[in-house]
DNA sequence: ACCTCATGTTGAGGTAACCTCAGCATCCCC
DNA sequence: GGGGATGCTGAGGTTACCTCAACATGAGGT
């Protein structure tokens, strides 16, 4: 009796569903970084680099809402596949300014097509009426 | 110059609120629990066992949708605080039973309550049609 | 009875993505 | 030219997962 296997399906609160839809979402978003062998937060990180260039490891982690310690650790993986590299802050001795290798820039570029193909096809599935309503009131939570 | 902080703002990609509402909710979440001292997981495996009775930690595993080998460890966590116990299932001697102690059925149902209050404040400040259509559509999406 | 294969649980060890705390260099301002 | 603020990173910790292999037991075939 009762086909189980899934609690999220038991009770019928917003929030469980919701949940079941963040994990749904999560692991198609994990899938389509494989073929770059890049984890989430590398991604995150690249795009941040693609949309305001060099920046600091502070900063980059206020982007991502990491303590800075961790952007470090982002910066060096990112580093040790060749995507990033560091200079000097020619302004501040203390700081260094991360930025895309070509590399980076070229991955960075693929996986923001791909994810942006992944999200279509995710949220696709809805069309634009309830598209439009969901970004409203996610919009309302988000605050 | 452009107080940023916040990428999830920048892009307004449905997936970028969608994660920017999860993330508040899921510390919400994880503040609601902190009166009891249980993780997360920990409370999702507290209210499978509330809804289920005793399970085999395998069954729990399938429920909770994670590998033999981590209920196994959150049972242990469990067990540790008093929550739940041990038992040797008399239909198979290979398998064991987990069920909650008297404390833990009392944590679970305070936690189970707390909880629903959470996701009613989170969820209510919405107005009635608009949680409606979110069920709805996040439904749609769970598919 | 015996052998084999499947099943249930757990030890050992690993991973991603975070964290804090402390140390060191440098910057900025009085 | 101090002294506190700022920027980065080493060391070490946490959570919640994972796989792989060991070990006991169960079930079916011969």
């Amino acid at each position: 009796m009762t086909e189980h296997t899934s609690d999220s399906a038991d009770d019928e609160s917003l929030a469980e569903t919701f949940w079941a839809v963040a994990s749904r979402l999560r692991r198609q978003t994990r899938d389509s970084l494989a073929p770059w062998d890049v984890t989430p937060s590398q991604s995150r990180a690249l795009g941040v680099l693609a949309r305001h260039g060099e920046v600091r490891p502070g900063t980059l982690a206020e982007h991502l809402r990491i303590a800075p310690r961790s952007a470090t650790e982002v910066i060096d993986d990112l580093q040790a596949r060749g995507l990033v590299e560091r200079r000097p802050d020619p302004a501040d001795r203390r700081a260094t300014l991360v930025a895309l290798t070509e590399e980076g820039d070229r991955v960075s570029t693929a996986i923001r097509t791909a994810r942006r193909a992944e999200a279509d096809r995710f949220f696709g599935h809805l069309d634009d009426a309830d598209r439009t309503e969901l970004a409203r009131i996610l919009r309302t939570l988000r605050a």
